[in-house]
RNA sequence: GGAGGGGUGGCAGAGCGGUCGAAUGCACCGGUCUUGAAAACCGGAGACCCGGGUCCACCGGGUCCGAGGGUUCGAAUCCCUCCCCCUCCGCCA
């Protein structure tokens, strides 16, 4: 959600950064509903007036042992003026309230117009052989046919050293981020819309969402949803702040639209598991935190010996929250390009005005609506299919980061073998 | 799923048609006192919207007692719907 008085008082620049995105067409619709609102406001206000004071003057009659007759009857007539305009004022605000609720944020003057490529980091393995992926890799480690039996396309069973794998990179990485001062959260899944609205998934990707027949609950796509929420309508001492969270859950992704794209495999599934950083910031110190968690990502993916690339994402490609993302997009051998493995959005106020969470300045003053940033710090499917393709030998075996021994992954894979 | 009870300011907790943005206590921020602190005493604190004032610490008006409707001249208080929490029973990882 836009700031409207941001809006009211230099519309001009408010168009500008929305043009580039491609939506500044309902600024000025905008701009003719927050008129008439406000032209309809002193209207109704002054009529209230009248009925507080008239209120006042009938009780202080009554309390006297005098008649109130006369005034409660003038007054009768003012309280259906007021239900009148008042009609009418809600009728304005909805209409507002929706095409505000449909503005994506405003770019930041630093987001990319095109994707912009700004660093390489590992040297991406083109090897002799021709390289497997990572359902040949695994074997039967995965099992897509049984999981379409059950669930249908896009599903997948993951099976023996693999999950061993999924629980120590996930430990792992929650490890890593406690140390840098991310609390671990396991958050509900099941959502109400509100959660939804608020993080700016709804309007915006309404046909991505798995909805439930019998409650009025969503099936959250990523853990950044309840996390953005956790701290709804609160107002948090700015000493308080950065306030960072690091959720650990299965993500649940229609894809609808997605047909035909990348059906291979468990790179684009219904349903993965996935460490989501995320963090309720003084609204200074946004941009720097995006960097930080940008660097986080660049760690892990290090850590992990995963050669990639960082991208400025450009902004027609940005969420309808997001005025800045960056993707770190993983080197996959198989398919001998780079795709995106981790993402993260400076979003600034945009879901913090939606969900209400304000900063109360340390030095007084009123509360202010501060910041909130989200990254992915392992998406666990995309993360297992990278380790597999960038660790495999000629053999057909894979070897796997040391780091993540400790945790309780198995060292190396053995041959997947035919099917 | 069945039966009760309840949602009020940062927290606790009164109010159950007008004098209630709301008692009281705690916490918080000033001040007095004190060498300093504590205690005691005095005072001040909410959020949002609109308008005025050159921004503001200012002034006026409006809204907010879980959410949304309704009754009434007037609703925190009465009625309806929904949401949430608690207790007991049932069921169950």
């Amino acid at each position: 959600m836009l700031d409207l008085r941001l809006i009211r008082s230099d519309p001009d620049a408010a168009r500008a950064a929305l043009a580039r995105r491609g939506a500044d067409g309902a600024v000025d619709e905008l701009l003719g509903l927050d008129e008439e609102r406000r032209s309809l406001l002193p209207e109704l206000e002054s009529l209230r007036a009248q009925k507080n004071s008239a209120s006042e003057a009938i009780a202080a009659a009554k309390r006297a042992g005098g008649d109130a007759a006369e005034a409660i009857g003038a007054m009768r007539e003012v309280g259906r003026r007021e239900k009148e305009l008042d009609a009418r004022l809600a009728e304005v605000q909805g209409r507002l309230d929706s095409a505000l609720a449909a503005l994506p944020n405003l770019p930041d003057p630093t987001a990319a117009d095109e994707d912009t490529v700004l660093r390489q980091v590992g040297e991406p393995r083109i090897p002799a052989h021709p390289p497997r992926d990572h359902l040949e890799l695994a074997g039967d480690l995965i099992d897509m046919d049984a999981a379409a039996r059950v669930a249908g396309s896009r599903f997948a069973y993951l099976k023996g050293d693999l999950v061993l794998l999924e629980l120590a990179l996930v430990r792992w990485a929650l490890e890593l981020l406690r140390g840098g001062g991310f609390e671990p959260v396991i958050p509900p899944v099941l959502v109400r819309e509100e959660a939804l609205y608020g993080t700016g998934f709804l309007p915006d990707t309404e046909q991505q969402i798995y909805r439930l027949a019998d409650d009025p609950l969503y099936l959250a796509g990523t853990s950044e949803v309840p996390l953005a929420s956790l701290h709804a309508e609160e107002i948090i001492a700015q000493e308080r702040l950065p306030l960072r969270y690091a959720g650990f859950s299965p993500c649940f992704r229609r894809e609808a639209g997605a047909a035909g794209r990348d059906t291979r495999g468990i790179f684009r599934v219904h349903q993965f598991d996935k460490v989501e950083m995320f963090a309720f910031v003084d609204p200074a110190e946004g941009a720097e935190e995006h960097e930080r968690i940008l660097s986080i990502e660049e760690d892990v993916l290090r850590a992990l010996q995963i050669p990639y690339r960082v991208v400025n994402i450009g902004v027609a490609e940005l969420g309808a929250s997001a005025a800045k993302k960056y993707d770190c997009e993983a080197w996959l051998p198989a398919q001998g390009r780079y795709r995106e493995l981790t993402s993260c959005s400076n979003t600034t106020d945009f879901q913090a005005r939606r969900l209400q969470i304000r900063m109360r300045p340390s030095g007084g003053g009123r509360p202010m609506v501060l910041h909130t940033l989200n990254g992915t710090a392992v998406a666990v499917g995309r993360t297992i299919i990278a380790l597999l393709e960038n660790g495999q030998r000629e053999d057909g075996s894979v070897v796997l980061p040391e780091v993540l021994v400790p945790y309780g992954a198995p060292e190396r894979i053995a041959a997947g073998g035919p099917r």
